[in-house]
DNA sequence: TTTGGAATTAGAATAATTCCATTTTTAAGT
DNA sequence: ACTTAAAAATGGAATTATTCTAATTCCAAA
């Protein structure tokens, strides 16, 4: 059962692409929605297993070239932490993640606008962030290792 | 010329070696000489030329396992930006990255205590964080492109 | 000063990512 | 619909970062 994008994501998917001068493929559909799909934090051999059930011939060249598009246009975040493989994540809402060291869980922490704000507000001058990236490494109690 | 630690450095490499249980070798302490000795974000492979000028028989895996101690003793940080490979740095004052495109350098930014508190204030319930990593990416006007 | 565990070493192995040459697909114009 | 040129996808090889392994060497404590 796979996900199948919206009206509103297709839109924002092709419009995303276009102003990048890229185009809508299937396989960039596909790895999207793939993505989409399942709120996790995959690298890309598992993104590649999980779009080959829609896609069976695709490559894991292309779910490379497919996924730097995505994040070129800004509608997937690469997450990268110690040495392990880049991980790629949907979800664009100003968020940090939170690394568990006992179970190695990836958490989504929501941002507080404010807090951004503070962010972007220590900058010294003459430095212009476009993008930044939090995450935190510790434990979390029982109630989290869902 | 190489840089050799001073008292306290030393003092204060050899305790955290050792509340760790692990031996302040000549080849970790070199390791850690050579990057206090110069304040930028070398990877691995920088390292072992670095390193090599003092010791010229130590191998990369043995830089990497040193590297590994004495970020496990807090004495060292590493730095994951995108997929490159992972840089290490030797400032333990709270700070940020900041890569900037147009230079590829990387930038400290120090960061005020209450932003630090705000960030770990951000955290929900049940998350206990050890330690943060946050990163910038953007551009830097002409001043700081030295 | 021995000795057992820790650390180092070189090189092989593994794993992630990129590259390359070729084929396929696509958008735009007839 | 039919070209066509550019963009994208493909498979596999190549590269690169990192880890592993097995054989020494080193060192701190008895």
């Amino acid at each position: 059962m796979s996900y199948t994008m919206n009206a509103k994501e297709r839109k924002g998917l092709h419009s995303a692409l276009k102003s990048k001068g890229l185009r809508p493929t299937r396989q960039r559909t596909c790895v999207y929605e793939t993505i989409l799909g399942k709120k996790d934090h995959p690298n890309a051999d598992e993104i590649l297993l999980r779009v080959r059930r829609n896609l069976p011939t695709i490559s894991l060249a292309t779910v490379y070239n497919c996924l730097d598009a995505l994040v070129d246009c800004g509608l997937v975040r690469q997450v990268n932490l110690d040495r392990s493989p880049s991980r790629f994540c949907p979800n664009l809402t100003p968020h940090a993640h939170f690394k568990c060291n006992r179970t190695g869980k990836i958490h989504d922490i929501p941002m507080d606008p404010q807090v951004v704000a503070s962010l972007e507000a220590a900058l010294p001058k003459g430095f212009m962030a476009e993008n930044f990236d939090l995450s935190f490494i510790g434990s979390t109690d029982e109630k989290n290792h869902s």
